[in-house]
DNA sequence: TACGGAGCTCGAGTGCACTCCAAGCAAGGG
DNA sequence: CCCTTGCTTGGAGTGCACTCGAGCTCCGTA
């Protein structure tokens, strides 16, 4: 079975550092400088349930699989959208809960994207305001010879 | 003279609490429903330099004018874009220093703008996922009759 | 065998933006 | 005169999302 949630959707960002196929399992510091997120912060989210459960090495060290890097993107997007993180913890917990919740999911995906619509729009208000603003300053600079 | 960080570039927003024109002098619970900050928020941006000296009665209660209230709306619009209190104060601090900051103030306003344009291409990332992921959970609760 | 470097856990600390509290004053109604 | 309502102050508290520190283990190289 393809599980909804992995992969699928991800944009791969042309800033961010490629990602080596052929490989399953990175330690923390790959996935530090593959994802952005800090080694502390990386294990603060399992900790909260925000990752699941990691692979661990036969010394207890975590091996990251494509799958964490996957699902760590679109963490990274949803926490782009302001969706505090307990939101995120939920969602993570209907995915863990299994394919019976794939309606609720679905739901709340629904939400965040009128959600980030919403704050497009908040945004593109802003934006006018500051274009106003800009062009008003410009020309008092210029006014001022 | 006109200056040019009062008004000119507010979008009179209609889902906000239209102002009463014909006045000047608004008691702190009247700008918290003209506003929609709260009574704290308000004492507080005055504290941080983020009002300027508001206005006082003879009893020494506060009386804002539609001036506080224009750049209340500016400072709205500001933060809906994420920015730091504290840049919002420094830009604050600018405009009260008169006339020969604007080229100060232009910049400012350029860079803000900028980081709006970031910000909303950044959400429309996280929209375009979100629209994927979507579908896919659309076609998954579908296909489960 | 010694050492540097990466990783581990648990718990405490930080920075931001509020948010609330206690104690007190002023005006108006009963 | 008392009570309520609305406002004042300074300072303490809250919630969020990290962020850091101490003290430990494990591994590879000299």
């Amino acid at each position: 079975m393809q599980d909804v949630d992995a992969g699928g959707c991800g944009t791969p960002v042309p800033g961010a550092h490629p990602r080596p196929d052929g490989r399953d399992r990175y330690t923390i510091s790959e996935v530090v400088s593959l994802s952005g997120l800090s080694a502390h912060t990386l294990r603060w989210y399992e900790r909260i349930g925000l990752l699941g459960e990691v692979e661990r090495s036969h010394t207890g060290q975590r091996r990251f699989t494509n799958r964490d890097l996957d699902w760590l993107s679109l963490v990274g997007k949803l926490r782009l959208t302001g969706m505090p993180v307990a939101e995120m913890v939920r969602y993570a917990e209907l995915v863990r809960e299994g394919d019976h919740t794939v309606g609720e999911r679905l739901e709340f995906l629904v939400a965040a994207r009128e959600d980030v619509r919403g704050r497009i729009a908040e945004l593109q208000g802003a934006l006018e305001v500051l274009e106003c603003k800009v062009s008003a300053h410009a020309a008092a600079v210029a006014e001022s010879h």
